[in-house]
RNA sequence: GGAGGGGUGCCGGAGUGGUUAAUCGGAGCAGACUGUAAAUCUGCCGCCUGAAAUGGCUACGCAGGUUCGAAUCCUGCCCCCUCCA
């Protein structure tokens, strides 16, 4: 059972662990082990590419290991060199206290937050001298640093390499050191600075960590990593019905891994899917279903899961009306801007009219101005062009003109998946 | 210190005096098809005015200038990259 549990564990949804005999030998020798994870307070979101490795943090966890979670308020500075802006602004305390806190939040969706060691980099950063940092960079030579693949990369490229970024790895292997890591854990975008930490850690004469990397979930546009800046990503705190949509509109060549790397579902039942997608005796739309389920539940619970394929097939799948739309008041201030901006000239003002009693008051007004105001398009012209496009609708009828007709309880529907209701 | 290359719309990347709101690709949006999959096809893709045709404004690193007219020419400035030292 120990074994079985150990293979799984490093196994499934893993992409290379160095070394893996020695990772085997400490699991087996019953020490608690010290499991690191980083994070950069820039990007405070966490979405499912992270969650991989989370996860596979969560299952240490059971197993009685410690988390030390650190926070990378230091290296936040100079922004993780895998190729993407070289420099950032520089955080406000408060805006890194405000960012981690947000992190943590997510972090413990997945995470066991009691046995959660939380370690911040100004630690031990703060009291850094000069004389520390020539002695850390005086362990490693550039060749070291250019055999990493994306500075290789940048530089045969010509394109720049800021010295600080050469920095980056040596502070994140530090990090090890300062609190003697068993086990680092990351994609494997990370190997090069894990890597690092090992050596530094031999170097000071502490064991060097494991590394465990976890592969690269792809995003939902199928190509590239998932990634919040690619915009292909979806957030653990995106509300169920969004991550459900998400999950359903992946491409099918990403099912089975995204089954494999943030799922339970045992390898056994994932074989039977892959023979089932093989010989197309399972709809792969049947397979997302599951599969958003199953995130959900994780992510919130059966319930919440439960919903979301019900609002799911209700609005995309039926095409009705949503339960729950978002709503806008219909308030005097809004009156007056659509007055104020809208058919100026005479002959149309007096078009702006109330009818009966102020429950069933009807307004004639500028689709494109209200659009505007109620957040459904950015600008007026790209209101217009909505409009043009035919995809405006205002109780279910299309709009073909910039005039419409809106009263209490209108609902408006923009594309196939934008609504607002008017209400009093 | 010297030499060379470059800064264009969300991104990549054309354009070197006018017909350029700026070729093209990607992303995005809308639509057809569908399983909110892929592939494919169509349209849109700066802002404002107008029902529309139209019109106006802003835009090609920044600031000036030449010109009827500039992203394109001139001057100054800022920034980036590579190479030599």
């Amino acid at each position: 059972m120990f074994n079985q549990d150990i293979g799984y564990l490093l196994k499934r949804g893993v992409a290379e662990i160095i070394v893996e005999d020695e990772m085997l030998g400490l699991l087996r020798s019953g020490k608690k082990l010290r499991l690191k994870e980083g994070f950069d307070p820039s990007f405070p979101d966490i979405h499912l590419g992270h969650m991989v490795a989370l996860r596979k943090l969560h299952q240490f966890q059971e197993l009685g290991h410690q988390i030390v979670l650190i926070v990378a308020d230091w290296t936040a500075q100079i922004g993780d060199p895998s190729g993407m802006s070289a420099t950032r602004p520089m955080l406000s305390i408060e805006q890194v206290k405000a960012n981690a806190e947000t992190y943590m939040q997510q972090f413990f969706k997945v995470v066991d937050k009691e046995k959660t060691e939380i370690r911040w980099q100004s630690e031990w950063f703060d009291k850094f001298t000069l004389t520390d940092i020539i002695q850390l960079t005086s362990k490693f030579t550039v060749a070291q640093f250019l055999a990493r693949d994306d500075f290789s990369a940048r530089y045969k490229a010509e394109r720049p390499i800021a010295l600080t970024e050469l920095l980056y790895p040596l502070l994140q292997a530090y990090d090890s050191v300062a609190i003697q890591a068993d086990v680092e854990f990351g994609g494997t975008d990370q190997k090069f600075n894990f890597l690092v930490g090992r050596e530094l850690q031999s170097m000071v004469g502490q064991p060097p960590q494991q590394c465990f990397m976890v592969p690269l979930l792809v995003g939902t546009d199928g190509s590239q990593k998932m990634s919040k800046s690619l915009g292909n990503c979806i957030g653990v705190t995106d509300p169920p019905e969004e991550i459900y949509g998400k999950v359903m509109s992946i491409p099918d060549s990403l099912i089975m891994d995204y089954f494999e790397l943030l799922t339970d579902v045992p390898d056994q039942e994932l074989e039977e899917f892959r023979q089932g997608l093989k010989d197309a005796t399972i709809n792969p739309m049947a397979l997302k279903k599951r599969l958003a389920r199953e995130i959900i539940t994780q992510l919130y619970d059966q319930k919440a899961a439960t919903e979301a394929e019900e609002h799911f097939t209700r609005v995309f799948q039926k095409r009705e009306l949503p339960e729950k739309i978002r709503q806008v008041k219909i308030t005097e201030e809004l009156k007056q801007r659509i007055k104020a901006r809208s058919f100026k000239e005479e002959g149309l003002a007096a078009s702006i009219r109330e009818v009966g009693e102020p429950e069933t008051e009807e307004l004639i007004v500028s689709v494109p101005l209200l659009l505007c105001e109620i957040g459904l398009a950015k600008s007026r012209s790209d209101a217009k062009r909505l409009i043009a496009q035919e995809s405006v609708r205002i109780d279910g009828k299309t709009i073909y003109e910039t005039k419409g007709n809106i009263k209490i309880g209108s609902i408006i529907k923009v594309g196939p998946r934008r609504w607002v209701q008017m209400v009093g």
